[in-house]
DNA sequence: CAGCGCTACCACACCCC
DNA sequence: GGTGTGGTAGCG
């Protein structure tokens, strides 16, 4: 939304400096065509907007360049035209030299990578054995997540090294197989890459072993994602066919909790001595530019080339050369059509993102941290709200506390005061609703002094099943597949109903009454999130979702 | 006349102890 | 000193 309204601004304030410059013409020049000749599509532009305007205006299948054109400043022009012409002034390297793909945001696209370090600062790193470990850890995940097999021979490698940097850029070509978009490619990088980020975070602080420990256990040890699907693109049915591996989840779970693969390979030092990924995270941004095969950075003389221990050989074919074949399969953007195409998402979830964002402040104490409202647990504090708002009064979170050693969520409510010990509301003091994660159990204290005096705490109660299980499965990110009729066509929202089979939406919950019941939009969404959780496993304790909802 | 999309970082205001 | 915000230099 906001973007959109970004975009449609800085659009206006375009057009309105371009028609300062060139006032409309008052003559009309008609222009003759002759419709035999194969249409030639070849339009520069200043502004990447206009270059999209005008994609969007086009029947042919165009495609956008960046093309860079001053030294210095990464200044750039817009080169919107097809891949066949491209290719065809491209080839002789005589023009064209320092060229960029746009991937652009919302495009189906492929999986790829940017690799690169100092040699200086990394003496002794072997390039190559880093490129065919990290292929190795990539395959390896994609088989886990989506059940996608590939190997090295599936990745065409590119060289752009000098004697200072090793360089490289990795596309995978897969079949049949490509991702929603490159935002996704990056959320599914980052995913399979957090082992990494864990050990640049720790080896070099002076962290004891056992905050750490503690710091992460509940996220870095959280058994990863189950809720793996696709959906297949079908043209003899015009419905995507999708199914759930939902037996497969649990086996997945037991190998997910193995300890993580050792990704310490992949730390590299930059010049000055700090510790980063030779995976550049950088490249997965909308409208991203990428160098194209063969093309070098302006200013120098690196163009991208076939690595020496390149795996992917392109088939051969009479009507294409070899060299094209290379460039198109460079292009990440550039996705073999096919009516068995299935598309892979990975989304980062709101719990995740909020959970990344409170755990990336460095709280006063290892063992403890608090906030407002949202926890990191929004599940439980979906929950807790359905404990505060009962007969017709309206409780709140005021305020959350985690104790790690404990692993004890404390709420203090506000408007609800409710307290089990007098059977009746507290007239002035506000209560708590004490959350044991270890035992899986909820209680109730209070602020009043007599209760406080006399130690008094409710009856333990079990969590309901939803939290529990969501804790033991939580999916922090979602990889699901959508539909593929059209793939070019960003799908609306890619709901996570979409995974859902029919089986598994007729399973006697009422779907319709959680979203009905949560006003708010996020809430509803944690309920939803439940039960797509539910609907993963097989024997569901209906009793006890029962109970939630009468609670309600 | 004319690039784009971020992120890390900084300055500053405000709040609470 | 903690926390939120808004602006920007500079990176990819």
């Amino acid at each position: 939304m906001e973007r959109k309204w970004e975009a449609k601004l800085k659009q206006i304030e375009e057009r309105a400096s371009h028609y300062e410059r060139e006032p409309l013409s008052l003559v009309y020049k008609p222009r003759l065509s002759k419709p035999e000749e194969p249409p030639s599509i070849w339009k520069l532009f200043h502004r990447q907007t206009e270059a999209f305007n005008f994609v969007k205006s086009c029947k042919e299948d165009v495609h956008i360049f960046a093309l860079e054109y001053k030294v210095g400043d990464g200044q750039r022009i817009y080169l919107v035209t097809t891949y066949v012409q491209l290719w065809f002034y491209y080839k002789s390297r005589r023009n064209l030299l320092h060229c960029y793909e746009v991937i652009p945001e919302n495009a189906v696209c492929k999986l790829y990578f940017d690799l690169e370090f100092n040699r200086l600062a990394n003496p002794g790193a072997d390039g190559k054995k880093m490129v065919a470990l990290l292929i190795e850890h990539v395959c390896k995940a994609l088989q886990q997540f989506y059940r996608v097999s590939c190997s090295a021979e599936d990745v065409l490698n590119l060289d752009s090294s000098t004697n200072e940097k090793f360089s490289r850029h990795l596309i995978f070509q897969l079949h049949d197989v490509a991702f929603k978009d490159n935002i996704h490619v990056g959320n599914f990088v980052r995913k399979i890459l957090e082992p990494a980020f864990h050990l640049i975070a720790s080896e070099d602080d002076d962290m004891t072993p056992e905050t750490m420990g503690h710091e992460f256990s509940h996220f870095s040890e959280t058994p990863i994602k189950q809720g793996i699907s696709f959906s297949k693109k079908s043209t003899d049915k015009d419905i995507g066919e999708s199914w759930t591996t939902n037996s497969k989840k649990l086996e997945r779970l037991g190998s997910a909790k193995q300890s993580s693969p050792d990704l310490s390979f992949l730390i590299v030092k930059n010049n000055i001595g700090e510790k980063h990924l030779f995976v550049d995270l950088g490249v997965y941004t909308r409208n991203r530019n990428f160098r194209l095969y063969k093309s070098s950075k302006i200013g120098k003389y690196v163009p991208l080339e076939v690595a020496e221990d390149n795996k992917f050989y392109p088939v051969q074919l009479k009507t294409i050369s070899k060299e094209n074949q290379y460039f198109l399969s460079a292009l990440v953007s550039n996705v073999r059509f096919s009516d068995t195409l299935r598309i892979l998402t990975c989304d980062i979830s709101q719990n995740k993102q909020k959970r990344v964002e409170y755990f990336n402040h460095t709280s006063t104490s290892v063992e403890t941290i608090e906030g407002f409202q949202c926890s990191p647990y929004p599940e439980i504090d979906q929950f807790v709200l359905l404990l505060v708002n009962k007969n017709g009064i309206k409780g709140g979170i005021r305020r959350w506390s985690y104790f790690f050693p404990e692993e004890l969520l404390v709420y203090d409510i506000c408007k609800y005061r409710w307290c089990e010990n007098i059977g009746r509301a507290h007239k002035s003091n506000n209560i708590m609703i004490l959350v044991d994660l270890k035992n899986e159990v909820w209680y109730q204290k209070c602020h009043d002094p007599i209760c406080k005096a006399e130690n008094f705490k409710s009856d333990c109660f079990p969590l309901p099943a939803e939290v529990r299980l969501l804790f033991l499965l939580k999916e922090e990110e979602e990889f699901t597949a959508d539909e593929t009729r059209n793939p070019h066509e960003p799908s609306s929202s890619a709901s996570s109903k979409g995974t859902l089979s029919d089986a598994d939406w007729d399973n006697g919950i009422d779907d319709a009454y959680i979203l009905e019941a949560t006003e708010d939009a996020e809430l509803a969404e944690a309920a939803e999130d439940s039960l797509l959780s539910y609907n993963g496993i097989d024997e569901i304790p209906d009793e006890l979702i029962i109970e939630v909802l009468e609670e309600y």
